[in-house]
DNA sequence: CGCTTTTGACCAGCGC
DNA sequence: GCGCTGGTCAAAAGCG
């Protein structure tokens, strides 16, 4: 099952959107608990592989320069094309966690989605030639991890797992407050192209 | 000085 | 039990 999602702020810094696959449709997801995008994106709803995205409604997509606001390298490029599946994951303790995988094209590996990360590990992994990279979130009491490594397949893309879910908002509230918010749940809705 | 990154060591799960 | 692999720890170094 695919969901799109459209960013319904109108201010030109946060116009976003992501397809999400969810493995669990009646699971619980927020999105926003675990993004914060920048640019537009446009994603294949057809194939199992990843395809280039197409911009759309361009007159509202942030510029590189746009960029420069705290969301990464406003010289690096970057256009993301983010596909995720989120699942069911049984812990140790017999927890269900939240894990949700993004593929992003991207030639940053590490993007600020609005939380501070502390990287704790690298590994090289054997299924990918490509180093694998370990972060915890810095908040109190904050257990959630992500791992971050480029694709296997096209080093253009960056798979980034989210694992668990924040028990906090994200630390640069303060900062966005000097703009419109994305990051509240409010901004994200079904897209009417789902139904399509 | 406090926080983050680096990186080798260590640990746990899994297959044989 | 042993080896392989992925994930985590923790000491040292780096940085602002």
């Amino acid at each position: 099952m695919d969901y799109y999602f459209g960013n319904l702020n109108p201010n030109p810094y946060y116009h976003h959107s992501a397809v999400v696959n969810m493995a669990s449709p009646s699971s619980e997801f927020m999105l926003s608990d675990y993004l914060v995008l920048e640019d537009a994106l446009v994603v294949d709803h057809h194939q199992e592989s990843w395809s280039q995205s197409t911009e759309t409604e361009s007159s509202e997509k942030a510029t590189s320069s746009d960029a420069s606001h705290g969301f990464g390298d406003a010289t690096s490029n970057t256009n993301m094309h983010i596909k995720c599946q989120n699942s069911g994951i049984k812990g140790k303790n017999a927890e269900v966690s939240q894990r949700i995988t993004f593929r992003t094209r991207s030639q940053l590996e590490v993007m600020d989605d609005g939380y501070k990360w502390r990287k704790y590990g690298k590994k090289t992994v054997k299924s990918s030639p490509n180093p694998r990279n370990y972060y915890k979130c810095s908040g109190e009491g904050c257990d959630v991890k992500k791992r971050v490594e480029r694709d296997r397949d096209d080093s253009n893309y960056v798979l980034t797992t989210y694992d668990g879910v924040h028990n906090h908002q994200t630390p640069s509230t303060a900062y966005y407050s000097q703009m419109p918010l994305l990051h509240s749940n409010h901004d994200w809705a079904l897209h009417p192209s789902a139904n399509s």
